[in-house]
DNA sequence: GTTCCGTATGAATCCTAAC
DNA sequence: GGTTAGGATTCATACGGAA
């Protein structure tokens, strides 16, 4: 028994090791920690295939302001009129997004996924154009922004916020979600799709003689917040709208690795400047609360073997409308319910499934647990 | 020059009268306050041109669920299976959009608008579509819902809003928009792209036999937002997904027209005895419809996300008899404890709970803070 | 009458490693 | 590739009955 699961750990030892070793050899080969000069489309095109865990992109949003706008006391805004931001027509602009979007997901693992942030301008656009191309949308995140410029002419309702799509590359694609880390940065509540988050000025606001330097920098916050979700310490991030380096910030902090494309030599310039200031954290402070999903696994068995809870032990739910009791080998009996804790439970109330650690309870020192508590106990007397 | 002025004048008046006189012809020929039965592109296609002010549609999402889907608690989720919302496919999807939004269009008027609802899984569609047919995108909304279902398995951030796209007939139409009205309704605020409203539950969910009598009904509270802003009293508000009425008890409700389509009967009849039911305006049943305000709640780790307090740093009691260190995801690590600021606070005194904010401190420019001092400061930065 | 507690439920693309 | 067994997972409201 003890030799054959051996015998499996090591067999799954040696595919994690096999294929880790693969990732290495692709890992290698990619420019990490570089800004790729010139079109996106062309520099992605040089990259190799299904080398990318994550891709963050902020495309031109295709605006159209007409002509320029003026708040009521007459001064000028400083709308985003930047040549790189005029496209002739819906057609054109989706001609270019399709391009890129099939040049990131040939990058992209197969487990791999892709966040995009728009307006209503360009958003469902690039939406539209994520699901034909076969991507998986897994959520649409709406950034409601703390301070949004009002709308001067009270013509409209303030636009105060943006829409980010969280895609993996296929619909069975295993993506990666961080959701115990997720819920602990919001206090112990599963965090929502829609994220209160302050837009980007004061000091992060990167400015040259006054001006800024780039007229749609996004917060830190959120690339924090998205990185934290879905790419684990050592991940690849690419970034094809580079801009000011948002992205690589972030991920240098925390510890990712990142790949950017820019055109613009100005904010290149920048976000050289500004990666090389941001302070990687240190791995303590990386560690994050680990879903249980992740945790080592602890078989009922164990504790049964271990001593922790003798055979003949009874268990009984919450209420104690059941019972049942505990076998040598680590099965348990409810009437002629045979079978594992999760089986018998699932057994005797008529349920398809059942989480047998917390269904089942069981008097230990004077009190009544759920199993639970008991495997938390081994697991912390199992650690060295 | 007077006389021109009047000649001018007169004229204008004549061309008014005779415009306002086409329009009365035009309304009288509408069924008005009617529910039209059948496909709603059928009947859509029997009324006039340009004869409809505004357009309220909620189309089906065209959701694609798996299998069934159980709480922890185990019991069973109740989803939207109905008949009604199956495509076979994308394409699918988008012609029967494609047909519909074309019908709209005809029927608005010059300076008419649409309003229409949907989730991830098909807003996108219906957005670029509506640029494609010439509609012109004024705003996109995000109802934040108060207390949307959770997602149950931990897989993805929780689904808590749905997107209102709101659209002119054509770039140039000279829409309607009750600017004043929303300011008013907003505490004299401008009234933002993001509205907190709970769902539709309660006495206003319409039951039959204790069983829901539409899956996916929509507030009331979210329809007077819109036709408040966007219509005048006597303007006619068409919906092609009618449902159970909720268009047409609130158009009542606030003096304006209304025309359903609606193909199933078990809908029609629950509608029609709603909107006989519903009773004319009542203007403090209507503030306090509106008044659901969105409190502000900030979690530790939006002050770690947002580089106010670093991973890393020290945490410590007014006595410093404790300390802990900060970490990425908002969680804190003393010795072998790790949790919330909450938790591991309650957990080194020994105490039952613990108000992490007041218990743990921080140096911050020099000085010993609580957290909650820099609560308040990320609050100030936050706020409008 | 009031408060407390248990239960029900809402547009949801809702598990995954190992064999 | 599919199948199976292990086992992880919920927030805000409303309402009814008990205390």
């Amino acid at each position: 028994m003890v030799a054959l699961a051996k015998e499996r750990q090591a067999k799954t030892a040696v595919r994690a090791l096999r294929s880790s070793a693969a990732a290495a050899v692709t890992k290698l080969a990619l420019p990490l920690g570089q800004i790729l000069r010139g079109d996106c489309i062309e520099r992605m095109r040089e990259l190799p295939t299904a080398s990318i865990d994550l891709i963050f992109a902020d495309p031109p949003y295709n605006l159209q302001l007409g002509g320029d706008l003026a708040r009521p006391d007459g001064s000028h805004v400083d709308a985003v009129t930047d040549h790189w931001d005029k496209f002739d027509s819906f057609e054109r602009y989706d001609t270019f997004t399709r391009e890129w979007l099939t040049e990131a997901r040939r990058l992209l693992k197969p487990d791999g996924a892709i966040w995009v942030i728009g307006s209503y301008h360009n958003i469902f656009r690039v939406g539209a154009l994520l699901q034909d191309l076969g991507f998986w949308i897994l959520n649409d995140i709406v950034w409601r922004k703390a301070n949004p410029m009002p709308n001067f002419k009270g013509t409209r309702f303030t636009n105060a916020h943006e829409t980010l799509i969280w895609a993996s590359r296929s619909e069975k694609a295993k993506y990666t979600f961080n959701y115990r880390a997720m819920k602990t940065l919001n206090d112990e509540l599963q965090m929502r799709s829609d994220w209160v988050l302050p837009i980007c000025g004061g000091p992060e606001r990167i400015r040259k003689d006054g001006v800024k330097a780039h007229p749609t920098q996004k917060p830190e916050a959120l690339l924090y917040r998205i990185m934290l979700a879905t790419t684990n310490p050592g991940d690849v991030v690419l970034d094809p709208f580079f801009g000011t380096g948002t992205t690589g910030a972030v991920a240098r902090r925390l510890g990712r690795e990142w790949i950017g494309c820019e055109r613009e030599e100005d904010y290149i310039a920048v976000a050289e400047e500004r990666i090389a200031a941001a302070l990687p954290l240190d791995e303590s402070a990386l560690t994050t609360m680990m879903s249980k999903r992740s945790a080592p696994r602890v078989a009922f068995g164990q504790l049964v073997e271990s001593g922790m809870i003798a055979p003949g032990t009874a268990l009984f739910d919450r209420k104690r409308r059941w019972n049942a009791s505990v076998r040598a080998d680590g099965s348990i009996a409810a009437g002629d319910q045979l079978g594992s804790i999760h089986g018998v439970g699932s057994a005797v109330q008529g349920a398809p499934s059942c989480n047998g650690w917390t269904f089942w309870h069981i008097e230990h020192e004077g009190e009544v647990k759920p199993l639970d508590a008991l495997r938390q106990l081994y697991l912390l007397a199992v650690e060295d």
